[in-house]
DNA sequence: AGGCAATTGCGAATCATTAGCAATCGTGAA
DNA sequence: TTCACGATTGCTAATGATTCGCAATTGCCT
């Protein structure tokens, strides 16, 4: 089952000295089955229900390692917190809605050509990178309801 | 000088019942001559230069109000904390290295086009957005001291 | 010039994330 | 298979960035 698939695939690209503990079965598990982006705090509250005794900073080390090891990609929203989703389930983009904080994901070829681009006239090698756009989504276009906030309300 | 342009700039974007205060006029000329991106804590600092009493509190809620009437644009690159830059001097995206930390603009006309494939496609107004690549530079890629920092160390 | 609401400064509060440390547990060698 | 050592965990406390609460000021409209 999918905890031993994880396993392999841990091990497999662990850093010698660098172990395979069940929490970062479970974490790792809840990350790539989580459909898209999940934020810490929501990885710590669906780990719990299995192991209601992991522990915070386990969840934001193991984001970390997986991180540092390519496994999952670190996303900065409008936020103040981050996004984790796994690495690579092709590369795609995201769209925010500003509105009702919906994200849609897309792709576009054209992002590989500014990559190119970008290697190319300013002698830089890209090896990763983020496209975040931010705007109103169809429905919340349509719904004139668009409350303007004040800033200090 | 600067202040009195500032001061007029504001004004004619300032929505009714906002008031232009020195502290304001302060930050926003100090965002606007400082060529590129900054944070909240450079511009406090250098702001401090100008004015020992100014608060932090004061530049967050100016940098949001910036952000608000869209005076300024707010980074995310991959730290904890943001960063402003003067909106529009034409857009740009960003760069970073992931060595040194050197930030490089770049423009391309092909961002545009992906905006307009994804208003199109997917039905949702771009009204802004960020595109940052992260990777090597050119310096950084040559010096193979490229010193792999472990996680916990 | 005068008054009222917007803004400031200060300090404390909050939120996300990290660090310190003793107890625990993978894992490679015997 | 067992052992031992060091990596990892779970606490709790610390940190860093950002926001809040509130009394004291101060723009700005009349």
């Amino acid at each position: 089952m999918e905890q031993d698939s994880s396993a392999a695939y841990l091990r497999a690209r662990s850093l010698p000295g660098q172990r395979v503990t069940p929490q970062r079965l479970l974490l790792l598990g809840l990350i790539r089955r989580a459909q898209g982006h999940v934020d810490a705090d929501e990885i710590y509250r669906r780990a719990r229900e299995r192991n209601p005794h992991i522990s915070l900073s386990t969840v934001y080390r193991a984001l970390r390692l997986f991180k540092k090891m390519g496994l999952v990609e670190e996303l900065h929203f409008n936020e103040e917190h981050h996004h984790y989703e796994v690495k690579p389930p092709s590369q795609h983009y995201h769209m925010v809605c500003m509105e009702c904080g919906k994200v849609i994901e897309f792709l576009s070829p054209l992002i590989g050509r500014i990559v190119e681009e970008v290697n190319r006239e300013y002698d830089f090698t890209v090896t990763g990178g983020e496209v975040s756009l931010v705007g109103y989504c169809q429905e919340c276009r349509s719904q004139e309801t668009r409350t303007e906030a004040k800033l200090d309300e």
